[in-house]
RNA sequence: GUGGUCGUAGCUCAGUCAGGUAGAGCACCGCGUUGUGGUCGCGGAUGUCGCGGGUUCAAAUCCCGUCGGUCACCCCA
């Protein structure tokens, strides 16, 4: 702790059992539930050049103040990558895989961000994007994942919020009522939300400032402004929701943070976290990005969910508890003869779990050791033992005792006793 | 990035208001005789009181700075 020691960099931490092992689970559970929908899963680079990420949009913070870019010994501006919507689009259009494809994804991603709790400088998501088809029903099983998902977890209070944001088509006629709008009533507004009308008025509708919800509320909406097309298309994506029993509610403030979205539009907020970082997932359509990364005009949606955010709503709801990792077998030698080390290695190789003492410590501090670790059963192994070629097989939480087997007996015995993992 | 708040043993915290050079619980280690843990009893180790500077005879305690956590805004997962 003294200055003089090093630290993780803030806003990063350190995870270790049980908690890594709880996200692994966490990843686990997530790859099987797209994986059932037949999304394939793609691992990008962490880093790539700088431009991939600047198409995410001129106003947002996540590019203009947030990006960790560096040059490289050739030279190349390089970023960290900051989501990765844009690596796996990208990625798209250098592969120009057959349509429609379906991806999954988990990984670190690294924003220059002032932390707090569930927002870290660097953090872990995983998400799905499909591209290819512009078909609403596609919107309603992306989202429709992300809803099981959180079910399969056992989140029970997690509210989705939809919207539809318009296209390069009508959204244009929106943004000028919009800035028309909030313009006449500059002087009401908050100073930040002044500054923010200049570059982009839809974020001024994500204002929290009690000063500017009044106006907020009274704003235009979008859903006036809709073509025809795309209102048909959000309510599809509307009654294909009711169709799966997915609920959610109609959010016309809710504006993304990333501006490559279009038409449909979500979000997954936790109720359970009390926090203003209660967002525990977002994504939407994206039909212009493959474009303006150089690719074919394809349509795409996908979605991306916090890790860290996701385990802190568990918690908070009491919740997918941290797994408990113990070993099926712990190994106590007090024979002087070095048998914890042949015979772990054999039980190991028999399939089971497998820890031991070390430091030929007293046979009252192992039997402590063996206690604290969790195991089911204890080998103990001492002169008696290793003059007769057996072990004594030790029930630890049970009341059963304990039985000398003959070492050739003992994997058998314990395949009675336990299923290796 | 702006503002608030907190920072004492591995963990949770008391002590800070009224300056006199560190404590509790849990965890850890050992002992309770001959090879047996979990309960109990006894004993033990561990902190330059986040870091740096200032005021003072004297600073965990007051002041300034800094780093980190956290809360709100901002932003977003």
């Amino acid at each position: 702790m003294a200055s003089s020691s090093f630290q993780a960099p803030k806003g990063t931490r350190d995870i270790f059992a049980p908690q890594s092992t709880r996200q692994r689970t966490l990843i686990d559970l997530f790859a099987d539930t797209v994986e059932r929908a037949n999304y394939g899963q793609i691992s990008t680079p962490i880093f790539e050049e700088i431009g991939v990420f600047l198409r995410l949009g001129e106003s947002t913070d996540v590019v203009t103040k947030e990006m960790y870019d560096f040059e490289d010994k050739d030279g190349r501006h390089m970023a960290l990558r900051p989501e990765l919507t844009a690596s796996v689009v990208r990625a798209f259009v250098q592969h120009r895989p057959t349509l429609p494809w379906k991806v999954w994804y988990e990984g670190p991603q690294f924003r220059y961000e002032k932390p707090q709790a569930g927002r870290y400088r660097q953090f872990t998501q995983v998400g799905i994007e499909a591209l290819g088809t512009s078909d609403p029903e596609l919107d309603v099983e992306v989202i429709s994942l992300a809803a099981d998902f959180y079910q399969r977890l056992g989140l029970r209070d997690v509210t989705l919020l939809l919207n539809s944001l318009g296209d390069p088509t009508c959204r244009p006629a929106y943004l000028e009522a919009l800035e028309t709008y909030f313009r006449d009533r500059i002087g009401d507004l908050s100073e930040q939300s002044a500054v923010t009308l200049e570059t982009n008025p839809l974020r001024v509708l994500d204002s929290k400032r009690p000063q500017d919800q009044p106006i907020i509320d009274d704003a235009p909406l979008m859903a006036d402004y809709l073509s025809p097309e795309l209102t048909e298309h959000f309510g599809r994506v509307r009654s294909g929701l009711d169709q799966l029993e997915v609920s959610y509610e109609l959010s016309p403030r809710l504006v993304r943070g990333l501006d490559y979205y279009t038409l449909t539009t979500f979000e997954f907020a936790a109720n359970a976290l009390t926090s203003s970082q209660n967002a525990v997932g977002g994504g939407g359509r994206y039909d212009g990005l493959a474009a303006s990364l150089g690719g074919p005009d394809t349509p795409g949606i996908g979605f991306a969910l916090g890790v860290d955010r996701i385990l802190l709503a568990c918690d908070a709801e009491g919740t997918f508890p941290e797994p408990t990792t113990a070993p099926d077998v712990f190994v106590i030698d007090v024979s002087g003869a070095n048998v914890a080390l042949s015979l772990t290695a054999e039980l190991r190789t028999a399939g089971f779990t497998a820890d031991r003492a070390w430091d030929n410590r007293s046979m009252k501090a192992q039997m402590k050791a063996s206690d604290r670790s969790g195991a089911p059963y204890g080998l103990i192994i001492g002169e008696d033992e290793v003059a007769a070629n057996s072990v004594t097989v030790r029930d630890l939480r049970g009341d059963t005792g304990q039985q000398l087997v003959a070492r050739d007996d003992l994997i058998s015995t314990l395949l009675g006793l336990l299923d290796p993992k």
